[in-house]
DNA sequence: TTTAGGG
DNA sequence: CCCTAAA
């Protein structure tokens, strides 16, 4: 049985996914620590990590022999997005991806194998040794596969919003860029900016801008840095006013759209509906697709409970049990599984070349011995289809798939399908979560020296595409020699009364890879399982937005720069043992100078007192990003305006910024004295 | 829940 | 970022 996973992210970072945030509420509740510690890293958490510390480049576009079959498996997958899509935001315009550019490309598993090949039976079960079960969101939305692709856009409701969607997207009255996974939406509002001032005064776009429609506070003032009639007031809110402002006069009003569905996503059977700011995600491409495809598998993978699901587990008991209760969680947990970013320095059109991807396919290791205890073995397989492209000294790999290797599952005959799938996932989880490591392979031999160069290793030569190779390996710090019992998997026996049915998730020509036994426990609670789906697509903290700043355009869009290597090096190991107690603080996240740009214009022209507002107008669909975030941040920037440029760290944030910001905090601290002041004055008004 | 401010 | 008093 082949477990086949297609790694196409190109994820270029990785964090670890913080716990969730304890609301007081949450906590009160003790229900936050439960959630928290399911809060793990899922398997594919760490297929990732493997794609995204060797996916140098995503943008290789599939080979031109692989066309017809990748269209079918494109329509397969834009009816799963179209079905996801559906399901969470009832509003969906899938384009086809296509292959024509590098861009467009999309590369993953087929969704339907569990449907295709009609194991919805037991009898298929039994015999259908080598069923092949997609790994894909069927395995966590059997009711959603169900239906029909016609039935998906039946809703009256849905089409509406599409159409209007499209027509929204077409209008042009909003931008979108899409920065890796982050899509950047800067809204030009022209009703705004071309509303002649009642004050008749010219004015900077800034100070259009400040004067929101949305807000009738603002409005009916008048715009902060015209309304001063006192010299001290007068603050530069103009763009024009400051000096060497390298920003136009022509600032569009700038909405930082971080997609981020950590906190409103509960799964497919509790569709968000209903938004305060419905922000249409109009150009719904390949990334969009593809971190859709992704979200499937992180929302489908259940939480590992803690580290002991290795070989370490001498008892052998089944160790899936304690997880049960994991799945009565019908809401997403907060979990940041990547950061996404697009790797901009590539993106010359001819690395487009056609989907040479190089396949990851079964090697065979050698039995016995620790080292080659892989849990899964892969070899590039690439041939004429294999590209290899030193691009500026940059080696391009691509992993089409990692192969989850041989598995045992033992699983009633009265077990459900559904109970099936969520075994294998439960087995094929527990496998990847319980510490594995990255192998290299060239020509079959290991590569130890993690320290040297791919150059010097020759990996980086186009000859030795063919004999490269990665492997999964098993952490040995997670697992004792000695409990390597060799190369037959050893199989666990359920304690289970019922008649068991054994399967053989093997891969091909793997023999003893895995060491692990897996008891299939007989799931009770179908339906929750069947529910449970984490989903949390990540967005990158640092969008990126060429609109607003037409003077850094170009510079915008490689302002942010690629991860370090390092940040993909997430062991699990590490967050096993500490995460489980207390509430872990949540993951740091920079604000990027886009960022700050949003949050500066918002409190230009809200002031800064009024936090929540500044967060839904700037930062709607930023979850991550309290209000409380953004005050604090206000706070900071404050600060690094008032302290010397040497002193300051991390992204420099441009000095017109910071005028900006001290400018702006200067106006609404004054806003606020006066304010306080009128006060004063009409209690001592009504005290007389 | 939101704001404000200290840590 | 976190925590929390106060509104």
């Amino acid at each position: 049985m082949v477990l086949q996973k297609r790694l196409d992210y190109g994820f270029y970072g990785y964090q670890v996914p913080p716990m969730p945030r304890a609301t007081r509420s949450a906590r009160r509740r003790g229900s936050f620590k439960k959630k928290h510690e399911e809060n793990q890293m899922c398997a594919f958490d760490l297929l990732a990590i493997v794609a995204g510390k060797l996916l140098l480049d995503k943008e290789s576009a599939p080979s031109s022999s692989d066309k017809s079959a990748d269209k079918d498996q494109r329509a397969v997958i834009n009816s799963a997005v179209k079905n996801e899509w559906q399901d969470e935001e009832k509003s969906l315009k899938v384009e086809d991806c296509d292959q024509g550019s590098a861009d467009k490309n999309i590369y993953v598993s087929d969704l339907s194998h569990v449907h295709r090949q009609g194991c919805s039976s037991k009898e298929s079960l039994v015999t259908q040794n080598d069923l092949n079960l997609g790994l894909a969101s069927e395995l966590t939305k059997p009711d959603c596969a169900e239906r029909s692709n016609a039935e998906k856009f039946g809703n009256g409701q849905s089409k509406s919003e599409i159409g209007t969607l499209a027509s929204k997207v077409e209008g042009g009255s909003s931008e979108y860029i899409e920065f890796g996974d982050c899509k950047l939406e800067a809204e030009t509002k022209r009703a705004v900016k071309d509303e002649p001032h009642k004050s008749g005064m010219v004015q900077s776009s800034t100070v259009a801008n400040i004067c929101n429609l949305e807000d009738p506070v603002v409005l009916d003032a008048k715009p902060p840095a015209l309304v001063s009639s006192d010299s001290s007031a007068k603050v530069p809110l103009c763009g024009n006013h400051i000096p060497n402002s390298s920003y136009p006069t022509n600032q569009d009003d700038v909405n930082v759209v971080i997609r981020d569905d950590d906190e409103n996503s509960s799964g497919c059977t509790h569709p968000i509906t209903t938004k305060k700011f419905f922000r249409p995600a109009p150009r719904i491409g390949d990334r969009r697709i593809r971190k859709i495809l992704a979200s499937k598998y992180w929302k489908l993978a259940p939480r590992l409970k803690d580290a002991t699901v290795s070989n370490s587990d001498r008892d052998l008991k089944p160790v899936f049990r304690k997880r049960q209760n994991c799945y009565r969680h019908q809401r997403s947990e907060r979990i940041y599984p990547f950061k996404k970013r697009k790797h901009f320095a590539y993106s010359s059109p001819s690395n487009s070349d056609g989907g040479m991807g190089c396949e990851f396919v079964s090697d065979s290791s050698q039995k016995g011995s620790n080292e080659d205890a892989s849990v899964s073995c892969s070899r590039m397989r690439g041939g004429q289809h294999t590209s290899f492209l030193p691009r500026d000294s940059h080696v391009k790999l691509r992993i089409k798939s990692i192969s989850v290797p041989e598995l045992l599952i033992e699983i009633p005959e009265s077990s459900t399908v559904g109970s099936l799938k969520r075994t294998v996932m439960e087995a094929v989880t527990a496998i990847l979560g319980s510490g594995l490591r990255v192998g290299v392979l060239l020509q079959g031999k290991k590569v130890r020296e993690d320290n040297k160069t791919l150059q010097q290793t020759g990996i980086s030569r186009n000859n030795q595409l063919d004999a490269l190779g990665f492997c999964l390996e098993p952490n040995p710090s997670q697992i004792p020699p000695s409990l390597c019992p060799g190369d037959s998997p050893f199989f666990l026996q359920c304690d289970t009364p019922q008649p068991i049915l054994r399967f053989d998730i093997k891969y091909p020509h793997t023999t003893g890879v895995v060491h692990q036994g897996i008891c299939a426990v007989p799931e009770p609670h179908v339906n929750n399982l069947g529910n449970y789906i984490e989903s949390d697509h990540d967005s990158a903290p640092s969008p990126t937005d060429t609109s607003m700043d037409k003077s850094t355009n170009s510079k915008a869009l490689v302002a942010v720069p690629a991860m370090n290597v390092e940040a993909l090096a997430v062991i699990p190991a590490h967050w096993k043992s500490k995460r489980s107690e207390m509430a872990q603080r949540r993951i740091r996240r920079p604000f990027s100078v886009t960022e700050v740009e949003a949050l500066v214009q918002a409190v230009e022209k809200l002031g800064t007192g009024r936090w929540r507002d500044v967060k839904l107008r700037a930062f709607d669909n930023a979850k991550h990003r309290t209000y409380v975030d953004l005050k604090d941040k206000w706070k900071t920037l404050v600060h690094t305006a008032r302290i010397s440029p040497q002193q300051r760290r991390g992204e420099p944030v441009p000095q017109e910024l910071l005028d900006r910001v001290l400018a702006a905090h200067a106006y609404w601290s004054q806003q606020q004295a006066k304010q306080q002041f009128k006060h004063q004055q009409a209690e001592t008004c009504l005290l007389l």
